[in-house]
DNA sequence: TGTACATCAGTGAACGCGCGTTCACTGATGTAC
DNA sequence: TGTACATCAGTGAACGCGCGTTCACTGATGTAC
């Protein structure tokens, strides 16, 4: 049966939103699009009205947490403390247990890698979070702010993939305190 | 048919090898056990001689790869300039371009953190890691060695990760250029 | 040493299953007159 | 404003496919006598 107009579009971002969560929760590969469809409220069917592939909900999907991130780096206050309360609410376990909630790129790091799509659309999102991060936040002077920012990104998204490869939960909040003390 | 004993040690060995190379190069999920099977030159069906189920060979691969990445850490010179060495080899181009033999928590890591038994191995390599690394490379004075070492590690990890879900040239050097240069 | 038989790794067809994707059909909504 | 019809998002059965796993069978090797 037809729908009316506006219904569609509401529709469309709640599939992003959903696949979004549950592709950071289960990954790519293990999540269906019957199931994404059904988180929804749909039978699959229609997904393919919304997407052409599986494929192409994952890159929107990647553009959609893109779009998340970079919100979330530009309502940090441009500080010093603005800079380490981000990091450390990347490191928090918080963070580590609900990776549905969080960074798509920790939650999904290998698969990223492999799907040259996805890949592409990450590629634009890690340009923007440098560019922005680096002139967002106040940076030792003498070294290059791109590269204190890469250094920081790098070490804190390592650690958050380390935390969350180990089950041993001291281990794990020794990881996380020790990278944020950088 | 039968075979010689020795044979059957040797094409566990076998399976192990082509399975821990093929999932690092294309993960887990899309590697089939008949793949695996094809690449040792063998058919399929055998595969539940050696192991009771996919996930057990995943388990055993990682305990594999941990041993290789173990032995090499022993390898490296126990002086500054061999841990400088170490990371940016561990940081070249070659390793970002051939997961299939580098680091397996840099190739899989989402994976990993999804499976439980796997998990759990992983656990157990990243403990040996923490402590083979601070106890075998000099460190700064003042600074807890375990500390260092697991930052030494989450910003190369990071780095390696960040440079693999990127597809443009310039950024994924600089990414592994700066990464070093901590 | 020679023979008869038990062993068991390998073979390859078959299993049930869930996947991504397609499609004929439905029927409330929007539109033309 | 009222009526007739075209639209198209949603339905749900169906498709081909590849997966992990099982199993009856094969036959060279190892072993008992």
């Amino acid at each position: 049966m037809r729908y009316p107009a506006a219904e569609t579009a509401a529709k469309h971002a709640r599939i992003l939103e959903k696949a979004s969560r549950l592709f950071r929760e289960r990954g790519f590969s293990d999540v269906s699009v019957a199931e994404i469809m059904q988180a929804t409220g749909l039978t699959h069917g229609p997904f393919y009205n919304h997407f052409s592939s599986k494929e192409g909900l994952m890159v929107e999907a990647v553009e959609h947490a893109s779009q998340e991130g970079l919100e979330a780096l530009e309502a940090a206050p441009r500080s010093e403390k603005g800079k380490r309360d981000f990091v450390s609410n990347y490191l928090s376990p918080e963070h580590r247990d609900c990776p549905e909630d969080g960074c798509l790129l920790a939650a999904l790091a290998s698969e990223i890698a492999r799907e040259p799509a996805v890949r592409s659309a990450m590629t634009t999102h890690v340009k923007a979070m440098v560019a922005k991060m680096s002139a967002h936040f106040p940076w030792k002077k003498g070294r290059s702010a791109r590269g204190e920012a890469i250094r920081m990104i790098s070490c804190s998204l390592g650690a958050m993939i380390l935390a969350r490869a180990v089950d041993d939960e001291e281990l794990w909040k020794e990881i996380l305190k020790e990278a944020a003390r950088q």
